[in-house]
DNA sequence: ATTCACACGTGATTC
DNA sequence: TGAATCACGTGTGAA
């Protein structure tokens, strides 16, 4: 529900889009509606994105589809973890693009912002202002207003040829992905880069940090800001098809549609395909344009359901999530036969992060009103209306989830030899033996070889008193439910959630140059040391040094940490209040 | 497809099967035929079973279930592989059945053969007048003429009892499923002992060789042939239901057939469910006998719908849980959640195996066509009829592939936090993400420590052959055998993944007393240290000191921790194992 | 045309 | 109830 603002902004979005208009290069009014969304989007991930541009689809003057810059929302690395500017001094430029110097490139910067106005509303984020020096993301970004792609041609073109979520991070894959852009985006520093397919056309996402996993949490988030993709599929395909599934997957409404709304529906509908994904590796050249075919927004997905309460089960995760989904689509993911191709490299790991809003869903539109009624197939009649809704997109959510993790699953595993989920399966299990034989056989090669020279060392142990108590099964998790979470032993008072804590805790910042040192003192439980680094992840800092010791129930934390100068943090004062806040705070996750 | 096999022979067998005749107990002409059909599996499966055994149901006079010989086939191991009787000299024959010597067995089984008159079919085969001396699993085989099982009694009752497929492969399962036959197969040489349930009885195969991958294509031609096992778990399972499904398998011929032909079978058919299984592991005690029930297939045409009555009974056991489905079926295998039983044993270690589960399934009442009552929903109707019958058996079958490859899976990731898909598809990721850390560490210390002394060799097979098989023991039968095919790796490809970013992660941890000291050397990128702390966190460890250190992008953290004793991460291994993935994160979502 | 693999919607069944 | 999971039957696109 919070995230109606979806329906809002995407109508008048797609309105624009939609008809593909024109496509103007130029930057019009709709921009606006446009970079609001980049920027919602930018803004909800938890991940750290520099900018995102959406590349809108449009066909010249011969027919040939192409993408030309829609809008763009420049965010900065700001928010992520590396020093912003340090790295920029060496840039290679050795693309055509880009010059080398700042001074230069801020002018080219200004100049082009001014003219198109643009800029006002992200520049002010970061660096347009205050900034001393444009960073080689923010070139990159700039430059690419000047970029458009044909089909097929470059990570956008292929993305929005082949519908497919393209999804790169890393050097390697930047490098090896037969794409100049790709390649111009690493030179630049940008470790990912993502292109996702829409109905108009395709929205990039760039990063300096490697983010590793595919956050379909934003997949889904930009599907239904901007509409899925048409259904491109191979040539054929056919768009008819497209629509036909979705019907299906809209019957429900249907159902109660008349039957005119159908087909209305049906004709503005676009298939919500879920995209395949290339992750790395050789792009596959797919195949036709066609995709106009439909796009708008209204397809809407009925929906409702909201917010999952968070819900016992064991600390792992849950929770997150937000998901959306759009229409029907199917395909996909990891087993379309055709698409595939991701085996290659990836590698994977890595972190989690994660999260998105949760939210968002959409409105549902439609939905009752009764009306009519569908001639079709009442579907068990009986059952109710609604409930079955609910639970239809329960089932999705969990197909999808389930598929994510096959996602994941084929991402450690290095030579699939299908792309089916058996083979996977299969290949996994040999692939775990294969692990499990080798860490035996090294260990024992190890084993025999050290044997006998490593004496074993011994001690040290202190302690004595306490043992902290239970935890008793530490996979605890999956047996009991209840209650769980983490708890803390020992004192009461605890821990995550939330916010009580007080007690003793004493934070002191110290500013040296871009350093911070930083000492807390809290008592220990409830995980403090994850706490305190977990503020510090949350504050996007680096730690240079840190040492932590627990004796009587007290722990004691010093740390050593980059602060970038001009960042937020740049007060002790400040520094300390953000931590504290975090430290004390709700765990996030 | 290789099995398809079964569409001609089934024809004609299910005639004769589905009847089931009247289960009598002794053999009777029928056996015969029976006989037939026992031989008929052995020879058309690649893998060598040495015999199979059917055992058929009947009530003794108190009315209590009752499994005895129905009939059998010993084929020896000499079709197979391996050299049939070289191993038979020193059988250990502890058991109360045997006695060692040659020649009194030999005697023995003459007599027995004469007997019974049975192996007139089957004596020829193998050792009748040729063999010279009598194999262990011969041996057993006879022996087994003069046993009999109650519901719930060695593994045949505890198939037939539960509807259970049960498939015991090496000594450690055969030891350590709760059953004395399967403890003497052990004992005689038999590394694999499946039971089948059947309509009115167990099929039982033994073989010699470890064949730990459930052959599904055994299973199903069983079914076929002696007809599903009589749903009995909670009832029922209507027949009808069954029959469909019974139906699909053998759609081919039917195609052909006349219609007239079909009903006809379905009539006879039993329901097709598929069942559950157990490997290794604790057998569950299911229960209640109530299994006359239908056993047979006769009931099948009655009900429609039927079905539940029973159901409850089980209820027993229920305390562990469970509970093992009641009634139709579904199931689970792999996640139903209440039947976990699983899990409590399966932590054992890791390495392999062990898992159960299962199930059955199935037998929707429903129905199409036929007989009585199809009362529920038609279906579409207009699709036609067999199209989708086929349709509908290909897909329950490839459904039933991927769940065994979950099976697999399951069997081979140690520690699966819950029971369900998802759950197993991340904990496997994030398992595969540690071995392949823990190769990774492996790797780079063994080259370090005998870098210089050695040329780099790496790992390869065994180099020299020493080590080679360490394992034998025990162990051995589970994990060693598929692995020796797999080997493959081979230098340089290892890695993995490739690339690699993720790569550079090295844990040690080192037990002293009751803590951990732990030291990680990952790049300095993505926040290792809360991503360290968040991993201890999780595990549920508190720090009692740590430091870390941040030189040129790389990140050295030392921390001590206080680790329970007795704990599940009491082991270093366990601990960096369960560190390393933790660290490298799964994100899961 | 037939096979194979998916995803979908649905009913069951659990907690 | 409501939220999960699962299996099943079905439609459909690719090979």
């Amino acid at each position: 529900m919070d995230e109606l603002i979806v329906s809002s902004p995407s109508s008048s979005s797609m309105v624009s889009s939609l008809p593909q208009e024109s496509r103007p290069i130029t930057t019009t009014a709709a921009s606006s509606s446009l970079q609001l969304n980049l920027q919602y989007i930018l803004q909800t991930q938890s991940d750290c994105w520099a900018y995102a541009i959406f590349w809108q689809s449009s066909n010249d003057q011969s027919g040939r589809v192409v993408l030309a810059w829609g809008d763009g929302y420049f965010q900065g690395t700001k928010v992520v973890d590396d020093a912003p500017q340090n790295n920029n001094g060496n840039t290679t430029s050795t693309t055509g693009s880009g010059s080398g110097s700042q001074s230069e490139r801020k002018k080219v910067m200004k100049g082009i912002q001014a003219l198109l106005g643009e800029t006002s509303a992200d520049g002010q984020n970061d660096d347009g202002s205050v900034d001393c020096d444009v960073t080689d993301a923010e070139w990159f970004y700039v430059m690419s207003l000047a970029q458009s792609f044909f089909a097929d041609d470059g990570a956008p073109g292929k993305a929005f040829s082949s519908g497919n979520l393209v999804w790169l991070t890393g050097g390697q894959q930047l490098q090896f992905y037969n794409c100049q852009r790709a390649r111009e985006a690493q030179i630049h520093g940008i470790e990912t880069l993502v292109c996702i397919p829409t109905a108009g056309g395709v929205l990039e996402l760039g990063s300096n940090a490697l983010i590793q996993d595919i956050n379909w949490g934003l997949v889904q988030q930009a599907k239904s800001l901007f509409g899925p993709a048409a259904d491109v599929g191979a040539g054929v395909a056919d768009a008819a098809a497209a629509a036909t599934t979705r019907l299906l997957l809209t019957t429900k409404q249907q159902e109660e549609a008349p039957e005119s709304v159908d087909d209305e529906m049906l004709e503005g509908a676009i298939s919500f395909a879920d995209f395949g994904l290339v992750m790395g590796g050789i792009p596959l050249h797919n195949s036709s344009n066609q995709q106009e075919e439909e796009t708008d927004a209204a397809t809407a997905g009925a929906e409702s359901k909201k917010d999952h309460h968070r819900y016992h089960h064991h600390h792992y995760q849950e929770a997150k999530k937000a998901k959306k989904r759009g229409e029907h689509d199917d395909n996909h993911g990891i087993g379309r036969r055709g698409t595939s191709q991701v085996s290659s490299f990836l590698e994977s790991s890595d972190s989690d992060c994660v999260v998105v809003v949760e939210t968002t869903t959409r409105s549902h539109q439609v939905e009752r009103k009764g009306g009519v009624g569908g001639k079709k197939r009442g579907r068990k009649a009986g059952t109710g209306r609604e409930t079955p809704l609910n639970h239809v997109e329960a089932e999705r959510q969990r197909r999808e989830k389930l598929n994510h993790r096959f996602y994941a699953l084929r991402s450690v595993v290095p030579n699939v030899s299908r792309m089916d989920k058996a083979s996977l399966l299969s290949d996994a299990v040999a692939y775990i033996k294969e692990l499990k034989g080798k860490v035996d056989e090294l260990e024992s090669q190890l084993k025999r070889i050290e044997g006998n020279k490593k004496s074993v060392k011994i001690e040290v142990a202190d302690s004595n008193g306490n043992t902290t108590d239970n935890h008793s099964t530490t996979t605890a998790s999956s047996s009991v439910p209840v209650d769980q979470r983490i708890t803390i032993p020992k004192s009461k008072k605890s821990c995550s959630g939330g916010g009580g804590m007080s007690s003793n805790v004493q934070v002191e910042v110290k500013m040296v140059g871009t350093d911070a040192m930083v000492r807390v003192q809290s008592d220990s439980s409830g995980y403090p040391t994850a706490r305190l680094m977990d503020a510090i992840r949350d504050l996007e800092l680096r730690v240079h040094h840190a040492s932590m010791s627990h004796v009587n129930d007290l722990m004691l934390q010093d740390v050593v940490i980059r602060v970038p100068p001009s960042g937020a943090w740049a007060s002790e004062e400040g520094l300390k209040a953000a931590l504290l806040g975090r430290f004390l705070g709700t765990d996030d996750r």
